[in-house]
DNA sequence: TTCGTTTTGTTATGTTATAACATTTACAAC
DNA sequence: GTTGTAAATGTTATAACATAACAAAACGAA
């Protein structure tokens, strides 16, 4: 496995170009798809770049919103439909903590991020630790559970909001 | 801090008398909130009782449904308000994965559990490891990032659902 | 007993998510 | 190219989760 050990998606203050990251995502995800031999449609594309577009994650209606701008009028299921398909394929993660959606930078492999929420300027920075990941898996296997999937959030300030 | 390596709730085919655990929470809560001048009012009590009562994470609206039952009429706010009182409290814990509660068996001190919850039997385990603690703080701490608030949930099989 | 605060009641509404079924689209087999 | 089938989308309705706003009641200190 690739190292990850990095800060996915920076923090707000980080100066980077974000329509590159957008750019970037999007045709990764298109090579992706086809790699797997599923669809990344119209649809699901545009929803990818809304969620891509807003740099902080974003809330299901919110993305409905801004599609319903743009196509008329638009119903829950068609972004909802869309969104579980992004999960599935690893395109986007879902916020519990928050009820909205990020993109996932690097999409390959399967993995659960480290999310660190910034309860002030909102942003959210997608972190992983292969020690993290072992000391969770260690406790639970230790414990006789079997663990499919994680969620990890932690609240508080980014750098940016700390100063 | 008291060592919290333990589990907490244990997994649904431990064989315990989960009567005794809501009577000792219960009157653990009521000790508790005399100490911290906080009211423990019939309500909030009933309520807290009621997520006891439900082995399994159980959610506001089935707290709200119980209430009705034998109080009568009663809206949401009134749940919503007592929820809220015992989450302030560390008297119960949120799963964000299930928009549910669970009680929590000690609340004296303040703490993010790891919570196992089981796809199948939807029994969930609080466990505690300063381990898991100090790793992802460790992280967070290296980014610069202040951490206020954790969730870290894992969804998987328990182990009597594995067998 | 009076005053201010906390708690609860009540009504309405906001927010998030899915069920169910009709229609259209993609695409492989012929 | 037509046709059959599966996948995707459209559409309507509703379920599930949560809070705003204001009125009334209960509590407890002065």
């Amino acid at each position: 496995m690739e190292n990850f050990d990095t800060v996915s998606l920076s923090f707000c203050g980080g100066t980077h170009n974000h329509k590159n990251c957008v750019t970037t995502a999007l045709d990764e995800a298109e090579q992706l798809c086809i790699s797997r031999g599923v669809r990344l449609t119209d649809a699901r594309k545009r929803v990818l770049e809304l969620v891509w577009d807003s740099h902080n994650p974003i809330g299901a209606y919110d993305v409905l919103s801004k599609l319903s701008q743009e196509s008329g009028k638009t119903a829950p299921p068609t972004v909802y439909r869309a969104l579980d398909f992004l999960l599935e394929q690893g395109l986007i993660h879902r916020i519990e903590s928050l009820n909205a959606f990020v993109g996932c930078s690097h999409p390959k492999e399967e993995h659960s991020g480290l999310f660190l929420i910034c309860k002030d300027c909102g942003c959210a920075a997608e972190v992983h630790d292969a020690v993290i990941d072992k000391t969770i898996l260690n406790k639970t296997d230790a414990l006789g559970f079997k663990a499919e999937q994680r969620v990890l959030e932690v609240r508080g300030l980014c750098p940016d909001c700390v100063a």
